[in-house]
DNA sequence: TATTGTTATACTCTATAACTATA
DNA sequence: TATAGTTATAGAGTATAACAATA
């Protein structure tokens, strides 16, 4: 894939003020889609259970970790992890070198939940982006690289 | 503002994968910078009452509206509402022509909140975009216009 | 003594069911 | 009888404080 930044026709510098409307309104338009994402698909797990199975799908964790980086208190963290043990998505294993910890990691079963929630947000947003042309689905694509390098720092 | 569709040099059509990649890779990154967003700007009011605040800032409404349009129960608007109209973000006055409705609409103090809000989250989304040349600059305002209209549909 | 995780308890947002007032 | 809104009550997620087990 060209990962190189995209050509496009040469053009005077903007002003503040059309950064501040590009900011704004590209936030707002990301947020929108999210939101939208979120509404029109259905999901059987809620998003706060979604959001730490994302997490154990990079690697196994502790609930402290979790906690951290989720942004909740950990007895916060102790439900939801209880809740997604239940539903059979995350195993709880003891950690060897610490008689304190908990390592939590996937289950198969919470893989295939993730590609199914996946799978359902990208069909209702593939409908979306069908009445698109050609050339708009390529600036998009030169666009979805410069959001993920905004989004990653 | 230029709303025609931007130059682009002309490239072959999509394949099915390539379409499927853009798609998933887009909606990721919309919701992940949302999040992002969310996470990193604080805000004097909870995300579902400035959701309301968004709906009140358009026209205003009635409780049932809002109620549809957020997708909550009717007794959870009420709970909602009466919060911001306690807070003193939005002003209740009765419908004239049906004695059962009230109108709910934005108090001066609701539209700063909401402008307040706005200035915080794009804040932080201004300096992830300030690493950005004028050319990628350029090429998100021409995405920004796309992913309008597609969230608008 | 500090740290990991859980339990106890309370507050908020959500829902459904029942109720009041008006059409 | 139907509709707009509220109140009653319960379930789920969140928090802080207190506790148990381990380092």
């Amino acid at each position: 894939m060209d990962t190189s930044t995209p050509t496009v026709p040469a053009r005077p510098s903007m002003t503040r003020a059309e950064r501040d409307r590009l900011t704004s309104d590209l936030r707002m338009a990301c947020m929108r889609i999210s939101r939208r994402v979120r509404f029109e698909s259905t999901a059987p797990v809620a998003p706060h259970q979604f959001s730490v199975l994302v997490r154990l799908e990079e690697r196994p964790r502790t609930p402290k970790e979790l906690a951290r980086t989720e942004k909740v208190s950990a007895p916060s963290m102790t439900r939801t992890v209880a809740g997604l043990v239940a539903a059979g998505l995350v195993a709880r294993a003891d950690d060897p070198t610490d008689g304190r910890s908990v390592i939590l990691s996937l289950t198969p079963e919470g893989r295939r939940t993730i590609r199914e929630i996946r799978r359902r947000r990208d069909q209702w947003f593939a409908a979306r982006l069908e009445g698109l042309t050609d050339d708009e689905r390529a600036l998009l694509a030169s666009a979805t690289l410069l959001l993920e390098r905004v989004a990653a720092e």
